[in-house]
DNA sequence: ATTCAGACTTGATCTAGATCAGGAAAATCA
DNA sequence: TGATTTTCCTGATCTAGATCAAGTCTGAAT
C-alpha cells in the first residue's frame, strides 16, 4: 500500500469560517429533486431548509477536518469535493463526492465525529443543514426515514465494494475498471476526460503518481491512449477481458 | 495486496438448504434485546418474529453466497460468521460478525443483491428474518426505523475505519493496532486468546498466513509474545508507542 | 514573453510483502 | 493409538510497487 508522507497542504492556515448565506428560495428544486428530499412532507422540508445555508468555496478549501463534530450535513451543489483520511503523517483519498450527493451521512445521523476530511477540488457550492434538523425530521417524517437509510444502505455498499476492489485486484486491474467505469459514466465514448489530476487518482487507487503513470503504460497493449487527461480506449472488449469487471464491485448504481 | 488465489472451499459442494424451525418463544428476549429491536412496538416485533425461523448450522456452511438475491435479514445468535468476497479466484476476508448482531443489512433494506458470501467459523446459531418483512415494519415504526438507521451508520463506519487502517498502515502496524483492540475487548489483561484462527486473521489484515507469522516476529521487540493462539503484551505502551492507536481508526464502538 | 511552481513522466534503485519449498506442530480421524 | 490432514512456521527467492532523482510539460503570474 501506498504510504505515502504528505509533502504539503493546499488552501489550509485560515480555518476562519467563510460567511455563509441563507439558502436562496431559487435553489429550492434543486435540492428537493435529491433523491434524499423528494419523498417528504413539503413542510417538513421547508422547516429543513429553514435552518439550510449556502455557500460557494473556492478550491482547495479544507471544509471539514476529521474528528470534528458533525453539525452539518453537506450537500455538493456544484463542483467537487475530495474526502481524504490522514493517520501518523500520511493521507490517503477515500472518494470523490459529485454534485448531486450528500456526503458525512453517517456522522450526521449518529451525532459523532466525522471520520473523514473534506475539501474542495475545484470551486463548488455547497448546502449545509442542521444535523440536529436532519435527526428531528428524520424521526416526524417517514418518507425522510425511508430515503435516508435508502441513502446509507447505498453510501455502505460503495465502500464495501471500493474494498472489495482493493483487496483482490492489482493496481494495473483497478486502473483498467476504473477506466471502463468512467467510460461508461461518459456515455460508453471510445474517447473521455479523466474527471480528476492524475495524482488524486493515484490515491484513490492506494498508489503513487509515478506508478500510476506506469500503470497508464501498461494499459498500452490493451487498446489504452493516453494523452495529459484524455483517454481512448481503443479496444473496449480487450480492456474488459484483461480487467474482468464485475456487477458486485464495479457497479455503482446498485 | 494479498491476492491469494483459493486453494480449496469449505463445506461446499451441497447448496443444499438446511430445514429451519420456526424462532421458539424463548428466543424472543434475546432477539429483542439487541439495540435493533429494542425501541420497537411489541406489536411489530411480534409481527416480525412470526416470520422468522432460527437455525443452528455446523462450521464451515457457506450461509450466503455474494450475488444471491437478499431474502432474509440474518442475525448471529451464537458462534461467528465470516464475510468473504471473491473475484477472479481471488479471495478475501472483509469482516468476521460475533453475537449479537445482524449481517448485511444493506442489502436487505435495498433489496439489492449480497455484495458479500458469509460462511461459519463455527458451530452458530442463526435468526432468519424475512427482508420484506423488515422493510414493512421499518415503514410502520419509527423506533425501529430509527434503529435501523442507527445501525447501519454504525457499519459504514466500521468500513470507513477498516478501509484507513488498510491504506494508511502498513501490515505491521495494522497487526499491532489489531492487537490492541482485542486486548481491551478482552478486559485489558496482558494476556488473551486470538479469536480466530490465524490464516484467516492474515486474509482480514490483506496479507498471507506467511508474512502474518512474520509480523508476529517483528512484533517482538515491542513487547508482544505468541504462543500459539495465546498473545501476551508485556509492555503495552512500548507497544502502543509504535501502534499509534486512533480514535478515527480502532475505536469500534462509535 | 518570461518565469516559476506544480503536475506529470521516466529511469534507477530499494523494499515490503508475495510466492515457493520444506518441515514441525497441532488437530482430526480411523 | 497411529495415521492423516491442516495449520503454522521458517528460510530462500521473487516481484509489484515505493522511493529517489532527474527530467519535461503546462498553466498561471509577473
Amino acid at each position: 500500500m501506498n504510504l505515502t508522507f504528505i509533502k504539503f497542504r493546499h488552501g489550509v492556515g485560515e480555518p476562519k469560517r467563510h460567511v455563509t448565506k441563507p439558502m436562496p428560495e431559487s435553489h429550492f428544486p434543486e435540492v428537493r429533486g435529491l433523491h434524499l428530499f423528494s419523498q417528504m412532507a413539503d413542510e417538513h422540508f421547508l422547516s429543513l431548509m429553514r435552518g439550510t445555508y449556502v455557500q460557494t468555496f473556492p478550491p482547495q478549501i479544507e471544509l471539514i477536518q476529521e474528528g470534528d463534530p458533525s453539525d452539518f450535513l453537506h450537500v455538493v451543489l456544484s463542483g467537487s469535493i475530495e474526502l481524504f483520511s490522514s493517520w501518523n503523517g500520511r493521507e490517503t483519498t477515500m472518494a470523490i463526492v459529485r454534485p448531486v450527493s450528500t456526503f458525512i451521512l453517517a456522522a450526521t445521523i449518529k451525532d459523532a465525529p466525522y471520520l473523514m476530511s473534506a475539501r474542495t477540488l475545484e470551486k463548488s457550492r455547497i448546502a449545509l443543514i442542521p444535523s440536529q434538523d436532519v435527526r428531528a425530521v428524520f424521526d416526524e417524517d417517514a418518507g425522510f426515514a425511508r430515503a435516508i437509510v435508502t441513502e446509507l444502505a447505498q453510501c455502505y455498499r460503495s465502500v464495501i465494494k471500493s474494498t472489495k476492489d482493493l483487496k483482490l485486484r492489482s493496481s494495473l486491474e483497478q486502473l483498467a475498471n476504473y477506466l471502463l467505469r468512467q467510460q461508461a459514466r461518459f456515455g460508453g465514448e471510445a474517447t473521455f476526460i479523466l474527471p480528476i489530476e492524475k495524482r488524486r487518482l493515484a490515491s484513490q487507487l492506494g498508489m503513487t503518481p509515478e506508478n500510476l503513470s506506469r500503470a497508464f503504460k501498461g494499459l498500452i497493449p490493451y487498446g489504452v491512449e493516453v494523452n495529459g487527461n484524455s483517454i481512448t480506449i481503443t479496444d473496449q472488449s480487450e480492456l474488459a477481458r484483461f480487467a474482468k469487471p464485475n456487477v458486485l464491485i464495479d457497479d455503482f448504481h446498485s
